[in-house]
DNA sequence: CCTACATCCTCTAGCGACTAGAGGTGCAAG
DNA sequence: CTTGCACCTCTAGTCGCTAGAGGATGTAGG
């Protein structure tokens, strides 16, 4: 069994090296053996762990979300009811941030587009801002 | 001149009483007068500059920018580039987090309708995760 | 005038998920 | 043996608030 430093975890998983200790210290990732030298000494089933926590941030879930998934996936004759109702919500929550990030661009478009490149006092986008009345779409 | 106290000043703007005094705080907003129990005596202008920051902030621009707006807003002749560039950089931002989310979107789809809501050594939501390799599509 | 109650005040600490930096140790190559 | 990088722990900072403690003020009713 040869050493994986945590650099090489780092690098193998794709989190930053402070990332991993932070993990650690909250519990997500067991804490690994240590060297003589008191240096962190990972298993490939850790780089796993990582991998799959760096993936599920990637797609947005919250820590405690993962936490949850990663105790469903330790234990596989569990239902996967509660993986798939975390996975939902998420998605759920994916989409509507998408539809108003949609409204924000359509006005932020209409700011820019309106804006005369001139002074301050022509200026679409402050107006928009300071009267939100001008708004063409009321999305919020 | 009647008096506004802040928490009708939060009404009125849509800003939360605490974050008003938090504006203040971080000076977005200038220290209004006081009466003479030591309570805050907003004027109208107050209301317009707390209500433009809650828009602006519902816009997704960050405080600073927002302090950047707000002086070129107390000075109408300057130019309105920076404002113009401000408002064009948040969108670039915006239209980048759509894509991604997009992205993310339909791997969640993926991953919820793959699950045939059995155990975990079957789940496709728990599977994709632990494995990026079985992304559809690698936008990340 | 007194009391109840809402609203106000300041101050400190906490949230999530890291990131940065100080100050020190381990280790491998030349 | 020294250079220099990677590692260690610990604390504090980031952003934009939010929560709570502990106390003062303002107002309406009796």
């Amino acid at each position: 069994m040869k050493k994986i430093t945590i650099g090489e975890a780092a690098r193998r998983s794709g989190v930053k090296v402070p990332t991993v200790r932070y993990y650690e210290s909250i519990g997500l990732l067991a804490a690994p053996s240590r060297s003589e030298g008191n240096q962190r000494s990972f298993e490939p089933a850790d780089i796993s762990r990582l991998t799959f926590i760096r993936h599920a941030r990637e797609l947005g879930f919250e820590i405690e979300a993962i936490r949850t998934l990663l105790t469903l996936q330790d234990d596989p004759h569990q239902s996967c009811a509660s993986a798939d109702a975390i996975a939902k919500a998420r998605l759920v929550e994916v989409e509507q941030r998408i539809r108003s990030l949609m409204a924000l661009k359509a006005e932020l478009e209409t700011m820019v587009e309106g804006c005369g490149h001139g002074r301050v006092d022509q200026c679409r986008v402050i107006e928009v801002l300071a009267d939100h009345g001008q708004c063409t779409r009321p999305h919020h």
